[in-house]
DNA sequence: GCGTCCAGGTCTACC
DNA sequence: GGTAGACCTGGACGC
């Protein structure tokens, strides 16, 4: 689908703030789709805004000091003021212009784990998923599968179900809208995207999606826990998944991320990761309180020179 | 080549 | 309220 340029805004991040670390996380996380590009202070990615595909392109033309984000959209339509005003507050969100790490800094200045990791990764901030579904795409395609078949299910997924937007001479695939996928029958799922037993939850989560659902900017206006108990209402979506798709207060340990938790606090990979987990919570929370969310975003993006500092490589669990 | 095992959770049925 | 066991199926691994 070919979009035309709708309308440029400007966005005055609050300092500190690293375009290049929030936008693409070191750990190879992508902003909004796998296939977004990033060249030299420039992202070219897409999102969809009340069932029209978007184009954005953000430039940064500031500093991590004096941050700003020159932002061009494109659009099939004309979009009216209302919309742009819309917009603008959902990439404001998504690129959580409106975040203060002072706190978080401050913290970090008594805490062995954190003090490396925030000089490391200065500016970067946390993760603001800009649309909903696509949130909960990565959460299902994480579940009970190593990262390589994650990777297989959720490029599948673009491929066969997914759209594609062409704008500023670039063409970028998008993930599928939710009524693509509560359209598509279960086994046309498990077979194009091999999906296993997951392509019934999807279903079932887009279908919840395109009925009377939250969107992400609405999930984000509310109470952290009451965000998260209106995802934990939807089918395969648990306290894991919730988490990881409103990370605001959230400590989303699986397995992998409760190995290199439990080696950072207790020195050592527990016996049975999967049991150590929600202890492991309890001990983030005491340490980090509110925080504890930027902290795990922080040590999951640091863990090369994490692992030099400890003396234990914590990049091969 | 072929068989076996299990994964970056969630839900249910049973105590 | 706590806890085994099932769940799809592709890839890794051992033979």
């Amino acid at each position: 689908m070919n979009l035309k340029e709708a309308f440029t805004v400007e966005l005055e991040p609050i300092p500190p703030y690293s375009f290049e670390l929030t936008l693409r996380k070191p750990a190879g996380w992508y902003w909004s789709t796998p296939e977004e590009i990033f060249e030299k202070g420039t992202c070219w990615s897409v999102t969809r805004f009340n069932g029209e595909l978007l184009g954005l392109k953000l430039h940064s033309t500031g500093t991590i000091q004096k941050p700003q984000i020159h932002c061009t959209v494109y659009s099939r339509t004309k979009v009216d003021d209302s919309s742009k005003h819309a917009i603008t507050r959902m990439l404001k969100r998504a690129i959580k212009a409106e975040e203060d790490l002072t706190g978080f800094y401050k913290l970090s200045q008594k805490d062995d784990i954190l003090q490396g990791v925030v000089k490391d990764l200065y500016g970067m901030h946390t993760i603001g998923w800009p649309e909903l579904f696509p949130a909960l795409i990565l959460a299902v395609s994480l579940q009970m599968a190593p990262m390589k078949r994650s990777n297989q299910m959720m490029d599948l997924l673009l491929a066969n179900f997914g759209d594609q937007a062409s704008f500023d001479g670039k063409t970028i695939h998008y993930w599928p809208s939710a009524q693509t996928i509560a359209n598509a029958p279960v086994e046309e799922l498990k077979d194009k995207a091999k999906l296993g037993y997951r392509a019934k939850n999807l279903k079932a989560i887009a279908t919840a999606l395109t009925q009377d659902f939250p969107s992400m900017d609405e999930l984000s206006a509310m109470e952290p826990q009451e965000a998260k108990n209106k995802l934990l209402t939807l089918q395969g979506i648990g306290e894991y998944s919730a988490e990881l798709v409103m990370p605001k207060t959230g400590f989303p340990l699986d397995v992998w991320s409760a190995k290199i938790f439990n080696v950072l606090f207790y020195g050592k990979i527990p016996e049975k990761p999967r049991d150590a987990i929600p202890a492991l919570k309890v001990a983030a929370e005491q340490r980090w309180g509110n925080w504890r969310g930027y902290a795990f975003v922080y040590v999951l993006n640091d863990l090369p020179k994490l692992s030099k500092r400890i003396g234990i490589d914590l990049t091969k669990f």
